[in-house]
RNA sequence: GGAGAGAUGGCUGAGAUGGUCGAAGGCGCUCGCCUGGAAAGCGAGUAGACGGGCUUAAACCUGUCUCGAGGGUUCGAAUCCCUCUCUCUCCGCCA
């Protein structure tokens, strides 16, 4: 059998059917386990008659050849053959029928959530687990970034519509260079300090990666595909990065790899219409500096813990006030096992946003993407986990850097650690 | 874009006229012998996926499939035909 490739582990949704339908209710997720399992047993029992019949063609087939080599003549086997060879390419079509609807059931079943995730039934539910740095206070009325921006002359939104549309924005003089700044204090905080190989990915995909790392095909809608060709543009680098491997067998001892990756981000945002509309908040393009890792499994949850921090160290480095919340098992995404969200405080909305979003994804994305390892020198592959996390997004940093750090005077103070990047530059001045 | 060549196991590299080819040889790797220890040498073993049997499980036994991908011819295809993808060389064009 080619190309079947679970999401979940098939034996175990055939024998503990129970537990994957519990996950996906805690989930909210609908989807029909029933279905799923009737077709594996019609799957296995078609399968089962086929692989009898091509057995009897492989033996019968090597006494054609003796009896040829003999002389003799072989036409009654052959002419029996016939009618076994048509039979065989029935049930071959009608197997692979079946896996075709199998997969596209096991395509559609998200992730079971960990144990360690709170069952909870909307964002309402999301523990706060910690929270770092005081809101600033400020004796005079804080205003929102684009408000900043634009009378600082470093965000055009208004231009940004002109020559594309709603969602972009243009930077503009010391705004284009903090963007750039924040991109290479990451990966220089990434690669030097948290010891992270940078990676620099192409900004489209194929198909193939996209169901990898599990945004197809179930949602396809948020992509931008490229007409004309088969191309996607990355919604994240965690698609590339994380397919860098796909269909390789890694060696034990090369792991955990931890990449990070610089890349534009593009998303459709269908469905978010009228949301977030004005400023840096809701782009569909957008800047972000990526954590990837892959892990053995016995270890995914400490470098979870790892890569969290990591990515908090970002904010640190900047100061600016954050929490961190796990996300309960209504809120996580998809392909994610457990997730913890790191939310930055922003002034206008005066409360946190989402800045980066950690994951652990367990084999959910390894299965997909068929990325494995070898645990010892002659033992099978295993599945690795995969985990990826913001480090983080550079258009929010912007937007929570220009709010958090306002001045009375309009002015902006550039962060001490930024500085260095900015050409020493200390303070955005109108 | 034009012309040509190619795609085989971890790597390399054989595979007239279709018939024990899942695939020789070499390298690498693993285990054993040898050694004070190592190297060299010798011996053995070294793909994956999906089923079935046995089992608590693994090991093991067994079947099917996979020689870039998909399709076709045939009783039977790595070998013949078609389509696609990718790689390499030369030319052109560009950042």
């Amino acid at each position: 059998m080619r190309g079947l490739r679970p999401m979940l582990d098939i034996k175990f949704v055939r024998s503990k059917p129970e537990v994957v339908r519990e996950a996906l209710v805690k989930r909210g997720a609908k989807v029909s386990l029933d279905e799923f399992l009737t077709l594996e047993e019609q799957r296995r029992v078609r399968l089962m008659e086929v692989e009898q019949l091509k057995n009897l063609r492989n033996v019968v087939s090597e006494e054609i050849a003796r009896l040829k080599k003999a002389g003799q003549n072989p036409e009654e086997l052959v002419s029996n053959m016939r009618h076994t060879s048509l039979r065989i390419k029935q049930l071959d079509e009608q197997v692979r029928e079946v896996e075709e609807n199998l997969q596209q059931i096991l395509l559609g079943i998200p992730n079971i959530p960990h144990a360690s995730v709170p069952v909870g039934s909307s964002e309402e539910d999301n523990p706060v687990l910690r929270t770092w740095g005081e809101p600033p206070q400020f004796d005079f009325t804080p205003r929102p970034h684009w408000e900043i921006g634009e009378s600082l002359d470093i965000l055009d939104f208004t231009r940004g519509v002109k020559i594309a549309g709603a969602r972009f924005t243009v930077y503009k003089g010391l705004g284009a260079r903090l963007e750039r700044a924040l991109i290479n204090y990451m990966l220089d905080l990434h690669t030097e300090k948290h010891g992270y190989q940078e990676i620099f990915p192409p900004f489209m995909v194929n198909r193939q990666c996209m169901v990898g790392t599990g945004q197809l095909p179930k949602f396809e809608e948020d992509m931008f595909h490229v007409d004309k060709t088969d191309y996607f543009l990355v919604p994240t680098a965690e698609v590339p990065v994380t397919n860098l491997f796909r269909d390789e067998i890694l060696e034990d001892n090369q792991l955990p790899i931890k990449l990070t990756a610089y890349t534009a981000c593009f998303r459709a945002e269908a469905g978010a219409a009228g949301r977030d509309t004005r400023g840096l908040i809701r782009q569909h393009q957008f800047n972000k500096v990526e954590l990837v890792k892959f892990t053995r499994p016995e270890d995914s949850y400490a470098e979870l813990e790892r890569l969290t921090a990591d990515a908090e160290e970002v904010l640190k480095g900047l100061g600016l006030p954050y929490r961190v919340v796990a996300l309960c098992t209504a809120d996580i995404g998809f392909s994610s096992a457990k997730t913890y969200d790191l939310e930055v405080w922003l002034p206008s909305f005066n409360t946190y946003r989402e800045i980066s979003s950690c994951s652990n994804f367990e084999d959910f994305q390894a299965r997909r993407a068929n990325i494995r390892y070898r645990p010892g020198p002659k033992a099978k592959p295993r599945f690795v986990h995969t985990l990826n996390g913001s480090g983080v997004a550079v258009g929010r940093t912007v937007a929570a850097i220009l709010e958090n750090y306002q001045q009375a005077d309009g002015s902006v103070v550039i962060p001490e650690a930024l500085r260095p990047y900015m050409g020493g530059v200390e303070r955005i001045k109108g």
